[in-house]
DNA sequence: CACCCTCGCGCC
DNA sequence: AAATGGCGCGAGGGTG
């Protein structure tokens, strides 16, 4: 059964089944229809998840299968190469009838809704919501029979709007997070809580120790100008005041300036302040953006989620008699690279749990391999350099060599990535396995590199963009595909968590799942065949890559890996 | 005052 | 020497 939901332009709900229509119903009205339908398992077709699922959410329902038209209506726009449009029910809407859509707000904000946003734009006179959905639902369905693959196209489809609700249920569940501890921390690190504005004493004191290192004279350590001045005075020239270019530099200041960079950024980004806005009853609440990046990764707004910094993890710790199973795929790109490429001698390697120390040994045993005087690196560290190399293009320092020596041994795979960066360059679009689309470059781009150069400085910065683009999409290919393959992995997991597990964090190749302890090994095992399930849909059967998870049940995030 | 850009650094 | 991909966010510093 196919049910659709969605808010009208007065705010009520609309609930429409095979055999009856709700109209203008209120949010707990809609909640109970919602909870009563949801008993006979039915495919909930959303206007936009996003806009609709937290209310159900809010309410304790809680639906397994959906589609977002909305999210659906970016992905295929962004396959059929169509640029600037909105992705909403009402634009997918005159599309679908061969009309211009109309001015919304901002076609590109709307493609990417911010926080909170509950906008939905007037349908026309005598078209509603339900009608609009089922001609746009008809339009997508129709669109996808045309594509290349229209089940890998299906497949990612169904994933995106699971991935919506998987999101929509974290940021109601939230995180578990330990105020109490996150202010011990805090107070430890930089002296009692200040009201907001005001630098906190071992700031302060190490602001003052700053100046006093450079002669008396105030320099602000916030402003990496006035940094880079001090430290010309002081007879030290630096490009910029960034980290890695300070830690070599013998001068009094720099070791005062290290440390209050650390300090101050924990400060400045999950400092009190953050804490006030973010963690409320002992839980954080980010808000996810499904398809907030083209390639596919989640986005997040407000509370960088998506960046909780490492010193912060002991804060996220289970509920009494709960345990958090934080697990990540273990190198996943190189894994995902491997198996779109089909690189027989690469899988071979893929087998290993250590992919890369595994082609350090395939690299550079017993070979003619010579490290650069400077390198005092081992073999996995260069065999990662390698392969990031491939898959982000990287040319400077010994990666050049590197990437040539893997190409040698791999050519499938490095070919792969290759043939996408060529096809960057030259200003076109490459895919994910599962059909997520790059955006064609800039006008500006296409101004750039399209032209006969007229000097060489031109050639040179027309070389420089098109090399540009070529990284980007070479990387598209790769980050892209793990993208489609965690968003059916988490569909899955979501499906075969035991109650009352619940996901309460996901980032990039990594998931956590708030669990009653005992329950803790079936949580793992639910993930292990998550994967598994996610790999065997996205490449068959027969894909001979092994994608190993690494599962830890814990009860703090501190203690995973 | 709002707005926008750059820098720098946190995460993957 | 350099030119490794994707993000969010806060501070500084400039603009209108």
């Amino acid at each position: 059964m196919q049910v659709i939901a969605g808010r009208e332009e007065n705010g009520s709900f609309t609930v429409h089944t095979p055999s009856s229509t709700a109209n203008g119903l209120d949010e707990a009205g809609f909640a109970a229809l919602a909870r009563e339908l949801e008993a006979a398992g039915p495919r909930w077709v959303f206007p936009s998840v996003e806009l609709v699922y937290p209310v159900l959410v809010a309410a304790g329902v809680r639906v397994r299968r959906c589609y977002d038209v909305a999210l659906a209506e970016g992905l295929l726009l962004a396959y059929e190469g169509v640029e600037g449009q909105s992705r909403s029910l009402r634009a997918a809407w005159a599309r679908a009838n061969d009309e211009e859509p109309p001015e919304e707000a901002d076609a590109v904000e709307l493609a990417q809704p911010t926080l909170f946003e509950t906008h939905v734009p007037t349908l026309p006179e005598g078209v509603t919501m339900v009608t609009a959905v089922r001609r746009v639902l008809a339009e997508q369905e129709r669109r996808v029979a045309a594509a290349e693959h229209p089940e890998r196209l299906r497949l990612l489809l169904a994933a995106e709007s699971a991935s919506a609700l998987a999101a929509a249920e974290m940021s109601a569940d939230g995180l578990p997070w330990r105020a109490d501890l996150h202010e011990q921390l805090l107070v430890s690190r930089l002296g009692p809580r200040v009201p907001a504005g005001q630098r906190p004493k071992v700031l302060v004191e190490l602001a003052a120790k700053i100046s006093e290192a450079f002669g008396g004279r105030p320099v602000n350590p916030d402003s990496p100008p006035s940094v880079v001045r001090a430290l010309a005075r002081a007879g030290i020239e630096v490009p910029a005041a960034r980290k890695y270019l300070l830690k070599g530099i013998d001068h009094p200041a720099v070791g005062p300036l290290l440390e209050y960079k650390e300090l101050s950024r924990l400060h400045a980004a999950n400092g009190w302040a953050w804490l006030d806005e973010w963690v409320a009853e002992g839980r954080f609440r980010p808000h996810y953006v499904v398809g907030g990046v083209v390639s596919g990764r989640w986005a997040s707004r407000g509370g960088g989620a998506l960046q909780i910094p490492k010193v912060l993890r002991t804060c996220v710790r289970a509920d009494p008699g709960w345990l958090l199973v934080v697990a990540d795929a273990a190198q996943l790109e190189p894994r995902v690279l491997t198996a779109l490429s089909g690189d027989r001698q690469l899988a071979d390697v893929a087998a290993a749990t250590d992919l890369y120390a595994r082609l350090g040994e395939a690299l550079f045993s017993g070979g003619r391999w010579v490290p650069a005087a400077d390198d005092d690196r081992d073999d996995r560290a260069r065999a990662k350099i390698a392969m990031l190399s491939a898959m982000y293009g990287g040319t400077s320092g010994e990666a050049g060599p590197l990437l040539g020596l893997l190409r040698q041994r791999f050519p499938a795979a490095v070919s792969y990535v290759e043939r996408a960066a060529q096809a960057g360059e030259r200003g076109e679009r490459v895919r994910s396995r599962l059909g997520r689309t790059s955006p064609a470059p800039s006008a500006a781009w296409r101004a750039l590199t399209g032209g006969l150069a007229s000097d060489e400085a031109a050639e040179l910065k027309a070389r420089r963009a098109s090399r540009g683009w070529g990284r980007f999409t070479r990387n598209f290919v790769v980050q892209a595909s793990a993208a489609d393959m965690t968003a059916v992995m988490l569909a899955t997991l979501r499906q075969r968590l035991p109650a009352p597990a619940h996901l309460v964090f996901f980032q990039h190749d990594e998931v956590i799942v708030h669990t009653p302890a005992e329950l803790a090994e079936e949580v793992s095992a639910a993930i292990t065949d998550s994967v598994t399930e996610a790999a065997r849909m996205l490449f068959g059967p027969a894909c001979p890559v092994r994608f190993p998870m690494q599962i830890a049940p814990v009860e703090t995030y501190a203690d995973a890996k």
